[in-house]
DNA sequence: CGCCTCAACTTGTACGTACATGTTATTCTA
DNA sequence: TAGAATAACATGTACGTACAAGTTGAGGCG
């Protein structure tokens, strides 16, 4: 009487071999038994047989050496071919140097190769990446997710991800419809800490600009209008602005440029990141004014020099390095059976420097 | 009559099946003849068929789907999927934001995915590495060689890359037995630009501290002992000290700690790099000396901000940025069938800041 | 004793057959 | 005409056989 008869036999030999391998009967670059001993342990044919040598050899648990037999390939301390990939939206900017330096510290260290590729927000190359991903035999993905505001398209990929046992820690932002492990930084406090700090200097007309095609933005507008809320300030709907990837170049300035330009204009802004504070600071030495003594800035993302910009920008520090190499610890926690699904949020910290006054 | 009767009969299949994708008989999508078409066309069994077809699901040209039949997973332009190994022997340090990002930019505007590991200078990682990467279907390496000045340990593994059609760049150094293309820089010129730079300023004890076992470090020693032999000055033996990997952190501390000690003292030093450089400097202040009023320093990469260092380093610029991104270049190109074996070495430049003086 | 040959064993290639499973379009039925 | 049944066709799994090719060690020969 057979336990699970729907079961393909040639799965059968795959389950057992991987048995011998990964509970140690067999150890690495010893001599597994040879297809006949198999054809007569499991009374099925050679092809059968070849058939789950083949399967096993492509995951690169075993190889073959005609006229000596198979071995063993698989390794237990040893990762050293085990690749993580890391898909990022950019890699240019302020993420290179910071989240990925931190994560290939870890992976380094611990012997993992690090897969790199971005999307440049692009939900098709999000798809495309995470496909080739499938087919190239990785063990673990840290994902930072594409235009995570929108609906999560690739989840049907997301899926076949998790089937696979490919491990993934989500990073900067998470999408709602997928449990996994994560490392984020709290945006909606950090919008909160910046406007709480705006008004607090008097300002009450604050100008606030957000990307709102990542869920980062949504948070930190969410933060920017809480505070408002609980200080019982009017926050006016005009002096928000939002804008997308497709016109993250431009928007600020014109956005910024009109508002300077009304008759009752904003005297503080808050800007989605340093990037785009950058921009501000442009548009508003154009208009003949300065930071801080006519107009207050705030950024984000701590992304920009002290030392090499004009104005020392007023911004909320995000961890980067740090949350790189937490992402990183909790893949390898995942992947050597230390931990299940990791989960941690940091909060976010005010920077003061010099582009901000009282009124 | 048949032209070569010892090609397997499967191997026949899978060249016609290649054949018909890459020459655009059938498009990225379009359906493939089914198993019994080609089980009549070429006069085999549908096993051999179905071999063929398996091969070249693995190598990711095609997929199979159950009751609808095999279909093209080849698309010309898109090279989405397809992965570039780096090997690097740091990538802390200097070497990240440089040489990577721009190898990096290249890669990612051209769709491919970039595969990172780092040796430590270490020839066993360098050839676990090179075995994973023969594993994981990758296209083409760019490789910095690890301990570079020794011998080539890992030739037979580099036979079998190239056996396998994987297109290799070398950067900053190359293997004697090993032809391909590299994207070089010329130390031994960079050497020899520094030293006469400090002939020409009237030192004429120059200590010179060298790593040498990568190429860079053996090929800047020699540039720095040919420009004394074209200047017809003495080289004293006992100022020049060679350290490598294992002591890199300490040796050259100590070796400009025991010469300044000495009686008959340096006034000026050439050093490999500028971390070996800012040691050294460190022992000249630690010494109650100053730079460049009592010695005179040149360092070797510019990987040092002039704006965060206490003494503005004259060094020799590496040109980080722009040669990662032509190594990428090279890649892409031999890739796509534009170049063959791409070869260029760059010039060093001198950069005159304020560690020397003249005597 | 050293070398060579060969048998035994390993995987590689190739043929054949049969039936299962999933997809699609046609045909038949209500 | 809408829906169900079915035939035709695709790949998936599994059995069997045969011979080729590479490796190894035992036995025999000089």
């Amino acid at each position: 009487m057979k336990k699970t008869p729907d079961i393909p036999k040639c799965e059968m030999v795959k389950r057992y071999v991987r048995h011998l391998l990964k509970d140690d009967i067999i150890a690495y670059g010893e001599k597994l038994p040879s297809e006949h001993d198999l054809t007569e342990k499991f009374q099925v044919s050679r092809q059968t047989v070849r058939q789950a040598f083949g399967e096993l050899t492509v995951e690169g648990l075993i190889y073959k050496e005609q006229g000596k037999g198979t071995f063993s390939n698989y390794k237990k301390g040893a990762k050293g071919s085990q690749i993580v990939a890391v898909v990022t939206t950019y890699l240019s900017g302020f993420v290179f140097p910071g989240i990925i330096s931190g994560i290939e510290q870890v992976l380094s260290d611990e012997g993992y190769m690090m897969l790199l590729s971005n999307t440049n927000n692009i939900k098709e190359r999000e798809a495309q990446y995470l496909k080739s991903v499938l087919e190239h035999n990785v063990v673990g993905m840290i994902i930072e997710p594409t235009a995570s505001s929108g609906p999560n398209v690739n989840s049907r990929l997301f899926s076949v991800i998790r089937e696979k046992g490919i491990k993934t820690v989500f990073i900067n932002a998470c999408y709602d419809d997928f449990d996994s492990a994560y490392v984020l930084l709290n945006d909606k406090k950090g919008g909160y800490t910046a406007t709480e700090y705006l008004l607090q200097l008097g300002h009450t007309r604050i100008a606030g600009i957000f990307k709102t095609d990542d869920k980062q933005g949504v948070n930190r507008m969410q933060g920017f209008t809480d505070a408002f809320r609980t200080y019982g300030a009017d926050g006016d709907q005009r002096l928000i602005g939002e804008y997308d990837t497709a016109n993250m170049y431009d928007y600020p300035y014109m956005f910024a440029q009109s508002l300077l330009r009304s008759k009752n204009r904003p005297t503080a802004f808050f800007c989605y990141n340093d990037q785009c504070a950058l921009m501000v600071i442009q548009a508003i030495h154009d208009q003949g004014l300065s930071v801080p003594e006519d107009i207050s800035v705030v950024g984000y993302d701590d992304s920009i020099s002290p030392l090499n910009s004009e104005v020392k920008l007023t911004t909320i520090r995000h961890p980067k390095q740090e949350m790189g190499v937490q992402a990183a610890r909790f893949m390898v926690d995942m992947l050597e059976g230390r931990a299940e699904k990791p989960q941690y949020t940091h909060e976010p910290e005010l920077i003061v420097r010099k582009s901000c006054r009282n009124i």
